[in-house]
DNA sequence: AAATAAGTACGAGAATTTTCGTACTCGAAA
DNA sequence: TTTCGAGTACGAAAATTCTCGTACTTATTT
């Protein structure tokens, strides 16, 4: 139970799940500055990390209230940024912060998002 | 000589020299986030660090080819972030980035800011 | 006092980003 | 298989940002 079925050879099933993110190698900083200079976006990466774990949740998990094409593109802007991470789950997409790629590429940086004093 | 005259009782000339910039606690991470995302101002940031110390440097120093008003706009928005100081010298106007603010504000910034691959 | 040099103020066009409605896809449930 | 739920794709309007020309200000130099 529980083991994702996929059409090809693939030890990490998870994998195919997965939306396409660059590297931590392949981060650009202009583009997180970018994508954390939203305050909008700043509320999702620090509802995402509210509950100390690094578990996926929906977008509608984060509760905030705009209308679902809005959120489609901010949390568009976070993955392609590298900042999250997407999974497909049945017909739901989880994100989740990437923690550690981001203390190791950008020290500090997930401190200054969650410091930042916005909703 | 070189000892500014003021028109007020001014313990420290300087201050009146000092272009208005944010103390830094009222500094704004998605302020500095946005300042932060186009790649001409970070190139800017890297040129004022390059020489590994805090002079301050006039803006035809950095040596980026743009039209004065273009530069103009950029280090404004620099300043007001709280990234730069900017002082008056005669008729210049030197800059330099706020260095002991920013390491104690937001740690690990500067590091990000000068490991950005960009000019 | 006139010329020069450095930079700002203002305004407008170009480019980018944000927002959101509508239609669509895809998987799960009835 | 029909419906429902979550989210995407697309497109367009609104807002913001970037760029830059022109005119202006200010301080130094001649």
């Amino acid at each position: 139970m529980l083991v994702a079925m996929t059409t090809q050879i693939d030890q990490v099933p998870s994998l195919e799940e997965r939306l396409e993110q660059p590297e931590p190698r392949d981060m650009r900083a202009d583009v997180v500055f970018a994508a954390l200079s939203d305050p909008l976006r700043i509320s999702i990466v620090q509802r995402l990390m509210s509950e100390g774990d690094d578990a996926f949740r929906s977008c509608t998990w984060v509760g905030i209230d705009r209308p679902k094409s809005t959120l489609t593109h901010h949390f568009r802007v976070l993955r392609e940024a590298g900042i999250i991470e997407q999974r497909r789950y049945g017909t739901e997409r989880r994100s989740r912060v990437r923690m550690d790629d981001l203390a190791a590429r950008f020290p500090g940086l997930l401190e200054m998002v969650l410091a930042a004093p916005l909703g």
